[in-house]
This record gives structure tokens, C-alpha cells and sequence, in this order.
DNA sequence: CATAAAGTTAAAGTTAACTTTAAATATTAT
DNA sequence: ATAATATTTAAAGTTAACTTTAACTTTATG
């Protein structure tokens, strides 16, 4: 099957998907149990997954490269089928947003620390070694 | 029990130590038997914990948050019992350390990534909500 | 000093996030 | 048309990271 037009694809079996994403097609089953993708189905009742689906999958690997639980992440993105008409509902959202935000700015804050940590390690050890290369 | 000079604490039982990093007393144990960290006993078999136990707990909790394994933790600070004599052992350490600190930059760009994310979709709904107030 | 509170170990239990398996159906290639 | 390959579901199995439990021992307190 040679590529529409230099590598444009606009709809995936599961384990295309997969491939392209370096996940196994039972770990999209499963998000997909926990609710957090709900592909179309060809006529045979097998998956078929849009861009749209992509992206949503990109965003929770996204999220769990740092420790979001499915969960999270869920209630993160997972109002893919949210009405979208309350306003009230809207505004809620707003607040779980502000509190995601500002939870991955101390996340940052927090690499940046580890970074330090990692680095005067390094640094101790760099000593060290011209502490032998001296003592030889 | 007064605090001896302004909350200046330099040991700690188990269960000090976990309510200060808030955690259980059962997971500090477990992190031992993992080999992530090793307190001194007292004369009665009990752990005692000293500030460097206390800053190795921080360190391993920091790690932790964002999605590292204990295992890699172990492989990044566990190096504590390591005799620090063979220059190749440091050779060694060093290239892990330029990894993992590659790999704490890489998971910065999505934490960026994952603010952008945020950020766009709370517009989306702001939009969605002068949409509404604006038809009322 | 007696007893309550905290600590110890080893082993079993729990939860989240998958993976594997099995048996059936669908799609693709020859 | 048929053989090979891919998918589907439901259910059981796996692994990491804890937590709980049970049966004791040590330390702190009235």
C-alpha cells in the first residue's frame, strides 16, 4: 500500500496506531476501557482511529511520561463527550485547569531541582576523579 | 519534648521522619528493602535516621513524582555504598548522569508541551463561554 | 514497674496499568 | 476460495509499589 501523499494519513487500524506510537494495541484497548478513547468501528466492528484519536493519545502519553495517573489524565482530557452548553460546568473545568497548570509549573520547579541534584553529583565525582588521577 | 534550638532536628525515628516527608512509615521500610536507603539501628534494632537519610527520602520522592521507577531512582542515587575508588566505576557514573540529566530535559520541553496543551483547551472553553454569554 | 505506644520482620493482600491467552470473527494476500 | 494475518472480547495473569496483618520486642509514660 504506497502513501497517499508523502506520508498523509488520515485513518488508522489499532495497530497502526500503535506502531506509530510505540504502544502495544492492548494498551489502546485498555485506555479505551478506562474511557479515555472512543475510536469509530468499521462495519466489521473492528477500531478505526481518526487524527483526532492521535492527538488524544499523544496527549496521554504526554501526561503519563510524568506520572499522571489514568485518572488524571482522564478528568484532564477526558471531556472529549462533555456537553460543552453549562456555563456552570464550563467554570468548573476552569478551576481544575488553573490547578493542573499551576501543578506542572511546580513540576518544572521540581526538575529543575533534581537537574541541580544530578549536576553536583556529577560534579562531586568529577572531583573525585582528578583526586585519583593526582594521587597516580 | 522541646525543640532543642528552633526546630533544629538532626535524627529522626521512623515515624518522625514519615509524618515530616508525609509518608508511611511502611514505605520508608519498603525503600529499604529495596536498597534505596540504609539508616544506622539503635541499640535495640531500631531505625535512626540522620539529615542525610532524610535528604536521600527527598531525593527519592522527588524522583518519584515525576515518573521514575524506584529502580532508576536506585540507579541514580543509589551509588551511596558505592566505593568510589575505580575510575572506570566514576566513568561509568558519569555517562548515566549526562543521560539522565538529557532526559530531565527532554521531559521539561513537555511538561512545556503539556502547559500549552492546558492552555489552549481553557481558551477553547473561555471562547465557548462569551459564545454563550453573548447568544443570552 | 506495668502497660500503652511505637517499632521489627516476614508474609500476604491491594491497586493501577498493563499483558497474555483463548476462542471467535474479519480482512488481506495468493 | 482459501490460507494467513489481524482484530475482537472477556477473563486471567503480571509487575511495581505499597499497605496490612500477625506475632513479637523495645521504648516511653503515669
Amino acid at each position: 500500500m504506497a502513501n497517499r501523499e508523502l506520508n498523509q494519513k488520515n485513518s488508522y487500524t489499532i495497530s497502526e496506531l500503535a506502531d506509530e506510537l510505540e504502544i502495544s494495541p492492548s494498551s489502546i484497548r485498555f485506555y479505551e476501557d478506562k474511557g479515555l478513547i472512543r475510536p469509530q468501528r468499521t462495519p466489521g466492528n473492528q477500531r478505526l482511529y481518526m487524527k483526532k484519536h492521535r492527538a488524544r493519545l499523544k496527549m496521554i502519553l504526554r501526561g503519563k511520561r510524568f506520572g499522571f495517573t489514568l485518572d488524571e489524565i482522564g478528568e484532564m482530557i477526558g471531556m472529549e463527550d462533555m456537553q460543552m452548553n453549562e456555563v456552570e460546568q464550563i467554570n468548573r473545568s476552569q478551576m481544575f485547569f488553573d490547578k493542573k497548570i499551576e501543578e506542572i509549573r511546580y513540576r518544572r520547579a521540581e526538575l529543575d531541582y533534581m537537574e541541580k541534584d544530578l549536576l553536583s553529583f556529577k560534579q562531586k565525582l568529577e572531583r573525585r576523579r582528578k583526586e585519583l588521577n593526582h594521587k597516580k
